[in-house]
DNA sequence: CTGGTGACCTGGCTGC
DNA sequence: TGCAGCCAGGTCACCA
């Protein structure tokens, strides 16, 4: 899915066309999708305007004139903004029409995706309120990473996935960072050092960067909300490499696996 | 509390 | 061609 840079780059292509429009009508055509979803959304959204949008982690939130409506992608979610009326295909899920005339669709093959109605500040709800910190903010840094990686015996690669450490940072870039810094996806994550933290604290912010800038990573089928695709790809270093060569020593890049997910590292840059 | 695994869902690819 | 099996950008819920 869509990670962090997806994201971003997905919440600034809709956010021009929905700003400060009022909602007409809310479509569902799925009964759920990660979670059911909520029967009373249609009269919820009906005649809200949409004040502003955010992200948090992966995480995407519209704040109305009253409440505020949770997106998130999953593994397989796109969101796209168009005017011109279309009939909705199949894994097309959702749709929000405003009155001028604009539709936000929802469409998610997987169904991994949740659409969520938040009553109470969205950063007291429950998918949000233990999320660590954002990894491009200032409070994600490489004395936060030392002081969290203190007595985890967990894989350093297992600890930055975790939204509860820091929010965002998902398979691609997992692998990409930890090479950037050179640090072996398997060490245990009390073993890092001092300079190992400042190193990944900043190969994360440099690999998000760079990524938001390219406008995401394309794999399979990722596109904005324009439907274009991102461009991030031709950067990845060793996400989706496994055993071609390292593209700074020339090394057999390693593919193993860990919690159930593709990990690739140069056994030779990364120690 | 920490850490590991299964489950959710669909489609694409590989290999027999 | 057909089909079983495996894999995929996430992460919650549950269990030891």
């Amino acid at each position: 899915m869509p990670e962090l840079p997806e994201v971003e780059t997905t919440l600034r292509g809709i956010s021009k066309r929905i700003l400060n429009k009022q909602i007409n009508s809310f479509e569902p055509r799925t009964e759920k999708l990660r979670w059911p979803i909520n029967k009373n959304l249609k009269k919820f959204l009906k005649n809200k305007k949409v004040c502003s949008a955010e992200r948090r982690g992966k995480y995407i939130i519209l704040n109305l004139s009253k409440g505020h409506l949770l997106i998130h992608l999953g593994m397989s979610g796109k969101l796209r903004v168009f005017n011109k009326p279309t009939e909705p295909k199949k894994h097309e899920h959702w749709d929000i029409n405003f009155t001028d005339g604009w539709t936000l669709r929802y469409t998610d093959i997987r169904k991994f995706g949740a659409l969520i109605k938040i009553d109470t500040k969205p950063d007291q709800h429950k998918l949000l309120k233990n999320l660590g910190p954002e990894p491009l903010g200032n409070s994600f840094n490489g004395e936060y990473l030392f002081s969290v990686t203190r007595k985890k015996t967990r894989p350093i690669k297992n600890l930055i996935m975790d939204a509860n450490v820091v929010t965002g940072v998902g398979n691609i870039y997992a692998n990409e960072a930890l090479f950037l810094a050179g640090i072996r996806p398997r060490k245990q994550s009390r073993r890092l050092s001092k300079t190992n933290c400042e190193d990944l604290s900043r190969a994360i912010r440099q690999t998000l960067t760079e990524a938001i800038e390219a406008g995401g990573t394309t794999l399979k089928d990722y596109t904005n909300a324009s439907e274009a695709p991102g461009y991030f790809k031709k950067e990845l270093r060793v996400y989706d490499r496994g055993n071609l060569p390292c593209l700074t020593c020339g090394a057999k890049l390693k593919l193993i696996k860990q919690a159930n997910r593709q990990t690739v590292y140069c056994p030779v840059c990364q120690n």
